[in-house]
RNA sequence: GGGCGCGUAGCUCAGUGGGAGAGCACCUCGUUGACAUCGAGGGGGUCGCUGGUUCAAUCCCAGCCGCGCCCA
């Protein structure tokens, strides 16, 4: 419906419902005012745009129109351009990085939806097995009830039917930013087809080895009770102890120990009956199956191959390990001296596996210390003889035993460690050093540390001799979702050999069938893949992707897709199904195709599959991307059978940040949702929602406290329109966004901005004329508002072509802001002038130029700018209305621009003077050109009018003299005098005028001297010196009419 | 320890081998018929430091200082 006031040029109505208010105008009481005018039921535009009322109906309206579905507005025979979502948690939802992430996916998605190419956008989400697990159980424990109350199945189907009621929340929100994606063809990584994709692929990889199972070493997470992957443990440096035992010699065995310093100078010789074992995890001394030295450690070479005693456990049952030598011992570290154990320690496992040395796991799935098996007596027993030599074992015999002491079975792990210690320590085996009071660097007295360490009592006595305990920073494991220390543990496991998979992918890259941007992130792809670990997969979780092996009575594997063939290939035996899933990432690998139908030839995989670009942020390039590259090329392959790549360009963006660059996180109260910058929040809501479900709970006040000082008021609804285009300008390649609140209030402004040059159209009745041709205007200032436009628009796609988000916005914003300041302006004497041709063609050119304005916009505020164009009358929906493709050669007029260019310059050198002499905003003063060439004398003739309005001048002239008393300012080819006597202050005038010629000057000596450098002139290139010369004679010309100026000034006295 | 990145206006950040930019903040003026969610004007930076390459370096190279992230 167009709204055009055709009838009432100027029409300004102060009430929203467009009912005229009285027969007097109290606003404009003395002027002609059309609030007088007839009364009228017309709806005029708001006065702004109602971003929280408007963009649900909007996008209401394009889904109903059908405006996302995969090929909308493709042309005939389009290239196709298709990104598939990054999946997000079906628990999630929307927080900043999804916003930004989702935004560029949306910027480019509908950018080429314009430009008509056959578009998908893919969206969906992820089972995300342990969050997902996590937020079932609970809410089952909510509800009074264990996951261990139901059975397998039960429990799955409380998880699905959760789905049913809560999965969307997060696809919601993503609707809420505006995202066009196609979500008919939403997909979720349980779905039917995508478990089928996984079954394939799984079956496949093992059946070409693949994939493989193994007893291990992996990381455990006790709370989830589950094998994790190396990618998800988050390694955090912790105050730490290092605690240092003796553990004696064999049979009272004794030894020449002897410490030398770099020069071979003896610094102490002792004799020991012991070895000296340094160590952050005392209660792991239970599973030794050794003690390792350096080999060129000469220190211990007369122990290398005797058997020492592990200090813990009944003394009636110590076991004897044997010294052995490896070369992952650090001589210079602790004392040279290594425990082995091999079930709780990587580095261990790898000497362990060197040396056969037995690995005795210590603990359960919960982390606590076990307490299945056989009395302590006999296994240690067990364990004796074999480090004697005595025994054969193999891993599943020594994987069985229990070789925790009876009195420690069942402790947690760190309960397990303070018993360790007290008890070692109380039998006199720590190693003692003598209580010093050790002076700190500031030289005050400070005595160690003894605050709640085991092994140190802390005892006011202060004790001659001390445990040997080191305080330092150690690297723990943390589970990155359950945020407890990961255990390694050794366990049978699901494993893909992820080496072979990887050199196709790093090749894809390297040979740029792949192109990641920016490009410094290959580095870190390559890095990653090129010393990739074998990737464990299975996860001792009931929520996801089943392994689909089964096994017979004899433990045989059979692999298949399911069950019947299974049990056909095991030639008819009962089976049973091997209960671990799938990491989630695995599916998740297979997004690209699956979600197009793999492994059914269909018509999107032909079409859309490899994708175009996928949008992803850096921290999950390991995680995901580099795993899709492997998934796709081990299962795509083109017409000619070659491996195709899953996406041909990588965007990979940064983090949002908070205000001051801290990493957005709900214990420290910092995080914005991007939801309640859309639609915004009280101060109360935002405390609520930052103070509440804390890990710490005592940290509410402080946080609300916080958030009340930084946000008084809480979050405006700005709308997802404004906080788009922020994103999208702060998106800058190579660095976090640290997202401001003041900023996204600047773009909602720029919205408003946009919203009323629409309206001025409106008022000045401006209607789109179908026959109009940008390339045929006369108009001078329409000319140059045109090529304005094109450049613009060239620029634009330059940018975004190269996934340069943040020169895309800020090409648009200035451009905008560019339109309103002057052409605007410029257009007020054509549109109010006589009717004509020349009104004719610049209400057309006005609506034109908007009209560009909107569509460039559209992809990055797509709300605000579908509404300028259905409120204004637009044809169809401004979405799938065509993208321009003219040029600045197409449409530049030279003259036009530098007349135009030249206009500005003039009104703005007047408008800095008025200000400067404080002449009154509402005094109209005169203007003379002097000193002119014919084309300033010509360009002011003809644009006079402007000048006059925009400069507030009374009157434009040239002429010969200066009159006296006037400020003086130069344009190129003119001086401009604004005799302005009467507010003349020559003081004040003389210091502006040496002000502006010490800067000349200073220009001038810069070039002068660069012109007169003979290497410059020999070696610089033509152009170059040509453009300085210019500079150099226009700053010159304007020296010589200051200076004149000058000098008129003086001879005033 | 290895790798990557960053240091430009008070703040947040663009940018470029040849005239230092934007937004916000700040100061002055202003209800001019689109817009006070506004307009006009203005102040403010030895482009982290030191060397090198070059006719020319904020930009390229090396070293140093400071900060951040990833990996061990």
């Amino acid at each position: 419906m167009a709204r055009i006031l055709s009838e009432f040029d100027g029409l300004r109505l102060h009430d929203k419902s467009g009912f005229h208010i009285g027969p007097k105008c109290s606003k404009h009481p003395a002027k002609r005012c059309l609030h007088t005018a007839p009364v009228r039921p017309i709806m005029p535009m708001e006065k702004t745009f109602d971003a929280r009322e408007a963009e649900p109906r909007i996008y209401a309206d394009w889904e109903s129109k059908g405006c996302f579905k995969a090929g909308a507005n493709a042309k005939p025979g389009a290239e196709t351009f298709s990104i598939v979502i990054p999946p997000p948690n079906v628990t999630g939802s929307l927080h900043m990085g999804h916003a930004l992430n989702n935004t560029l996916q949306d910027v480019l998605t509908r950018w080429h939806r314009m430009r008509g190419f056959d578009t998908l956008w893919q969206p969906g989400t992820d089972h995300a097995g342990i969050a997902t697990q996590m937020v079932v159980e609970r809410k089952l424990n909510d509800e009074g009830k264990k996951r261990t109350d139901f059975s397998r199945e039960d429990f799955i189907a409380e998880i699905w039917k959760w789905k049913e009621e809560s999965g969307g929340t997060i696809l919601n929100q993503l609707k809420r930013l505006g995202a066009s994606c196609d979500w008919e063809r939403e997909r979720f990584t349980m779905d039917e087809g995508l478990s089928a994709a996984v079954r394939k692929t799984f079956v496949e990889m093992y059946n070409k080895d693949l994939i493989y199972k193994g007893k291990r070493l992996v990381n455990w997470d006790p709370h989830f009770e589950t094998a994790i992957s190396d990618l998800e443990v988050e390694n955090i440096e912790m105050p730490g102890h290092m605690w240092h035992f003796k553990y004696p010699l064999a049979d009272g065995a004794t030894y020449e120990y002897v410490e030398k310093d770099e020069d071979g100078n003896v610094t102490l010789r002792e004799t020991r009956d012991y070895i000296s074992i340094a160590t952050t995890r005392p209660e792991t001394m239970l599973g030794d199956g050794a003690v390792a030295v350096h080999p060129d450690d000469e220190r211990y070479a007369p122990i290398v191959g005797k058997l020492c005693e592990i200090p813990v456990g009944p003394k009636e049952h110590r076991r004897l390990i044997p010294i052995i030598t490896d070369e992952y011992p650090d001589p210079d570290f602790g004392s040279g001296a290594v425990k082995i154990t091999g079930a709780h320690d990587f580095n261990d496992y790898q000497v362990a596996k060197r040396g056969n040395i037995p690995m005795y796991s210590l603990m359960d799935t919960k982390g606590a210390m076990r307490a299945d098996g056989k009395p302590y007596a006999e296994e240690a027993a067990i364990a004796q003889a074999i480090a004697n030599g005595e025994r054969e074992f193999d891993e599943n015999m020594v994987a069985a035993m229990n070789l925790v002491p009876d009195e420690y079975r069942g402790l947690d792990r760190f309960e397990a460690r303070a018993r360790v210690v007290a008890d070692i320590t109380a039998e006199g085996l720590a190693v003692m050093v003598p209580n010093l009071v050790i002076p700190d660097a500031e030289g005050e007295p400070e005595s160690q540390e003894t605050d709640e360490i085991p092994g140190q009592a802390g005892d006011d006595s202060a004790p001659a001799m001390i445990p040997l305990i080191d305080s330092k920073p150690i690297m723990q494991p943390f589970g990155d979702r359950s945020k407890v220390v990961i255990e390694p543990m050794l366990t049978d496991q699901w494993f893909v050999d992820a080496h072979t998979l990887a050199q196709p992918a790093i090749e894809a890259v390297r040979n740029g069938d792949t192109k990641i941007v920016p490009k410094q992130w290959e580095n870190t792809y390559f890095r990653w893949l090129e010393d990739i670990q074998p990737w464990c997969i299975s996860r001792q979780l009931w929520w996801g992707h089943q392994v689909p092996v089964w096994y017979d009575e004899d433990e045989n594997a059979y692999c298949a897709e399911n069950e019947e063939a299974a049990v056909a290939l095991s030639g008819g035996k009962s089976l049973t199904r091997d209960p671990d899933v799938l990491d989630t990432w695995f599916s998740s690998a297979l997004w690209p195709f699956s979600t197009m139908g793999w492994p059914e030839e269909t018509p999107e995989l032909a079409k859309y599959y490899p994708t175009s670009v996928l949008i992803t942020g850096f921290d999950i390039i390991f995680f995901w991307v580099a795993r899709m590259m492997m998934a796709g090329l081990e299962f795509m392959k083109d017409d000619n059978g070659k491996p195709e790549i899953p996406f041909h360009d990588v965007y990979v963006h940064a983090l949002v940040r908070d205000e001051k660059g801290a990493k957005m996180s709900k214990s420290v109260g910092n995080v914005i949702d991007p939801l309640d910058l859309i639609d915004g929040i009280d101060a109360d809501g935002l405390v609520k929602k930052r103070t509440t479900g804390l890990n710490r709970p005592e940290d509410a006040p402080k946080i609300a406290k916080q958030t009340r000082a930084e946000y008084p008021d809480g979050f405006e609804a700005f709308g997802a329109d404004a906080l788009r285009f922020t994103l999208t300008s702060m998106a800058a390649m190579g660095r976090d966004i640290k997202l401001s609140v003041e900023r996204i209030k600047g773009y909602r402004n720029f919205g408003t901005k946009l919203w009323n040059a629409a309206r001025f159209a409106e008022f000045n009745a401006c209607e789109r004329d179908p026959d109009f041709d940008p390339a045929a205007a006369t108009q001078t200032v329409n000319k140059w508002i045109i090529g304005e436009t094109a450049k613009t628009r060239e620029a634009y796609d330059e940018a975004l072509s190269n996934y340069r988000f943040n020169d895309v916005a800020s090409t648009i914003y200035a451009h905008v802001y560019f339109l309103c300041d002057w052409y605007v302006e410029f257009s007020k004497p054509l549109l109010s002038g006589e009717d004509g041709a020349e009104k004719a063609e610049t209400k057309a050119t006005v609506v034109w130029a908007i009209d560009q304005c909107l569509l460039m916009l559209h992809p990055i505020m797509p709300f605000i700018t579908e509404e300028l164009w259905q409120v204004t009358g637009g044809k169809g929906v401004l979405m799938h209305t065509d993208w321009p493709t003219y040029t600045h050669a197409d449409l530049c007029d030279a003259e036009a621009e530098a007349e135009m260019r030249w206009t500005i310059s003039l009104i703005e050198a007047i408008r800095s003077v008025r200000a400067e002499m404080n002449v009154p905003a509402g005094a109209k003063i005169e203007m003379l050109l002097t000193d002119f060439d014919m084309e300033a004398a010509q360009r002011l003739l003809r644009q006079s009018a402007l000048i006059s309005k925009m400069a507030r001048l009374s009157e434009a002239a040239v002429g010969n003299e200066a009159p006296a008393g006037s400020i003086v300012t130069a344009v190129e080819g003119a001086t401009v005098n604004l005799p302005l006597a009467d507010v003349i202050d020559v003081t004040v005038e003389k210091t502006r005028l040496t002000k502006a010629l010490g800067k000349l000057e200073k220009e001038i000596g810069g070039l002068s001297g660069k012109l007169s450098n003979e290497k410059f002139l020999a070696k610089a290139p033509a152009d170059v010196v040509e453009e300085q010369k210019e500079r150099l004679a226009a700053a010159q010309a304007e020296k010589d009419k200051l200076q004149a100026a000058v000098g008129r000034l003086e001879a005033m006295g």
